[in-house]
DNA sequence: ACCATTTGGTCAAGAGGAGCACAAACCCGG
DNA sequence: CCGGGTTTGTGCTCCTCTTGACCAAATGGT
């Protein structure tokens, strides 16, 4: 069970080390930045700013430029960014109809990013992890010397346990208790900590940190992929539960005179919501996948009667689900992910009227229910800040430990 | 809109400041503590912990006792204590069926604690100001000079916002955005700060704090009153929301087929299981009150048909929403009360079958459902714990803006 | 060219915890 | 009752990290 953490004591280093993450983290998340605006970013005096930029440098997570000239008068800051080139984390994405690989750099630009079509059917854990080990292999080759990879994240279409990297439950996958961490560490060989995390959390983080929910504090993300996922931000944190399983709203009980779901229950807010519903409900094939969707989307545009009531059916259910999590929650913010951010165009309104229609006026008033900005790729650009995660939160302990660099593999 | 808290630079000072503050709060929730123990909790050197004791110390904060011998070898290490005696939260309460007053102790010792009941009848803002200072009057005189008053915290059978101890809306006390807190503040004249908030939410941190779910991070607190309401606590923090109204879950929608609601909904979660529908379904008298609930319960207790088929209503009911909840947030353990609290021993069997019934496994497995500790009091324990916090927070502020002490009134 | 303005560089000062040596207070055994 | 073992308080210096003051550097405007 766990109990209230244990309290520990604060030093001198915690000061430095909240202060390196925090200029560190603003650099990532904002981008470059000029060192006086980071002085009054962070309240700390130019003395304090300039020491911890000395250590960033050199530790090789920033650099500093002489700025452009800026038509003020008084000597010009240099402008600090981060060395996105040069430190690098790799994010996967096991997905039911795609694999992908992406190479991030710090800062979050996207130096490449490929996606291979898979078909939607049960493989083991090594074939998947030789695919993206396939798919990894020749970027390796591309790394210079001196380049710092400082993690893998990885995205799954399942119910991931984060602490060790084992994929609990993946219906789409045909996994149970399956060790993918565990698998792709040993196969990449590139000896750096690798990460794992459900998908819908990661496209939540994603679209929280580069996205349509970047700034907000209350956020509900929620993405509709062959199921249905979440991440619920409170506080500018995921919530993450007692065991990971937070923000898993798809099995929310929405209908109870609805059908029967999977897991067992009925009336699951999947059931009225999910791609299979929502193909079902069109008349198109169940087991299309995403060919399926965006065939069903394109007749919707045109007009199709049919496709037009399937996405109506779900817009009204996707508010009936919306409107207990924002009187649960209070959020902001809704965005919306997945099928749902593609649908978005075609009846946001019949959303937003939905949720409205069900929720309380004092929270209602103040949400805003937006499509996400970050499409297909969110759950892997989320895997990339899952691994830049423990270099945000304490960059002084890569110069601590410095690596000779990684070889060219 | 709620954006991203600016980045605050760290410095000495937040080190002392955190430091302090755990040392109190640890004394305050845990107990009296031992010096040495303190050091084992914290991690902070002898030096250290000490130093920091001595500011408390003077602060009048804390006080150190020479130890009963403990039979173990070694120098014994003085019992360092809360000055219970001397630091001092006022706490109020406005509900429905009555009103109370409690003045408690640093450490959490209730000194005095007052309830008198009330008509269920729409009065104004100031009737019931009025009535809560008549109730505080007496006590005043007898605090000694040099205590020290550090707050008023005030739970309130509605919608509060808290930035301003506004009371938004407030249907079973007839309010709408009443001025609560300032009215009371004037009449009060104690030149402290009053903080209000609504009475699930404090006594969900009462529970979280010295009851039922001390120690636990991952909380789901309902309560039955005349609304259902709750505390939602994630991390070990509160889930406050964008405007403070998370944690709503009585209008959580949880029967499509079900009654209207006074929200304006139809099939709220306070439909099927507040205590006006328990009522009714027992064929009492719906405006009965504590009263009528209370023979309900005796009644159900002695195997009375009707009265039992109510509860097992509600156990039902309550299970429903409590799946979507734990299904959501995936809490460790789930805490019941106000009038749940009280039919608990009766249906605690039926609420978690209904729970688990319906919720998601590696959820489900996890969570465990249990009554409150604190009964009808918990509202008002947890509205002393709101007015203590800013001395937990920051002990040192008191020592540096310290007033002359309390006079006599 | 000169001045106001803004910012970087350097260094001493202040805050605060760590670490160490020593003393104090307890238990126990003879 | 006395000495050894053990644990903890006390007092001191050292180390880390930020602040603040002073001066130099770089830019725009007149």
């Amino acid at each position: 069970m766990t109990t209230s953490r244990d309290v520990v004591g604060q030093r001198s280093e915690t000061v430095r080390r909240a202060n390196l993450s925090s200029i560190v983290r603003e650099l990532h998340l904002r981008g470059p930045l000029s060192r006086s605006e980071l002085v009054a970013r962070t309240g700390l005096t130019r003395s304090a700013i300039r020491g911890l930029i000395g250590e960033l440098v050199a530790a090789d997570l920033v650099e500093e430029r002489r700025s452009e000239p800026a038509g003020t008068p008084g000597r010009p800051s240099p402008e600090v960014r981060a060395r996105g080139d040069q430190t690098l984390a790799l994010a996967l994405e096991a997905n039911v109809d795609s694999l992908a690989m992406a190479l991030v750099g710090l800062g979050g630009t996207v130096h490449r990013l490929e996606r291979v079509d898979r078909p939607r059917a049960h493989v083991t854990v090594d074939e998947i992890a030789d695919d993206l080990v396939g798919l990894v292999r020749p970027m390796l080759g591309d790394l210079r010397s001196g380049d710092a990879l400082v993690g893998i994240g990885v995205a799954v279409a399942g119910v991931v346990r984060r602490s060790d990297g084992i994929v609990r439950h993946a219906p789409n996958l045909g996994w149970r208790d399956a060790p993918l961490g565990d698998r792709l560490a040993e196969s990449l060989e590139l000896d750096v900590p690798v990460w794992l995390a459900n998908e819908a959390d990661l496209g939540g983080l994603a679209e929280h940190r580069r996205g349509a929910a970047a700034g907000a504090d209350e956020v509900v993300y929620v993405m509709g992929e062959v199921g249905v996922g979440g991440n619920l931000i409170a506080a500018g944190r995921p919530l993450v539960g007692a065991a990971g399983y937070g923000g898993e709203v798809g099995h929310m009980p929405v209908n109870p005179e609805g059908l029967p779901c999977g897991c067992g229950a009925v009336g699951c807010w999947e059931t009225e919501i999910g791609e299979r519903a929502l193909l079902v409900r069109a008349g198109r094939d169940p087991d299309g996948g995403r060919a399926a969707v965006s065939e069903l989307i394109g007749a919707a545009g045109e007009g199709e009667a049919r496709a037009c009531a399937a996405l109506e059916h779900v817009a009204a259910w996707l508010g009936v689900g919306l409107a207990t999590l924002i009187n649960i929650l209070n959020p902001q913010l809704v965005v919306l992910g997945g099928v749902f951010e593609r649908i978005h165009p075609l009846v946001g309104d019949a959303i937003e009227a939905a949720t409205r229609r069900r929720s309380l006026r004092p929270s209602a008033d103040l949400v805003r229910i937006v499509p996400g900005q970050l499409g297909v790729d969110a759950p892997i650009i989320g895997a990339a800040e899952l691994a830049f995660e423990p270099v945000l939160a304490d960059p002084a302990a890569r110069l601590r430990s410095r690596v000779p660099a990684l070889a060219s593999a």
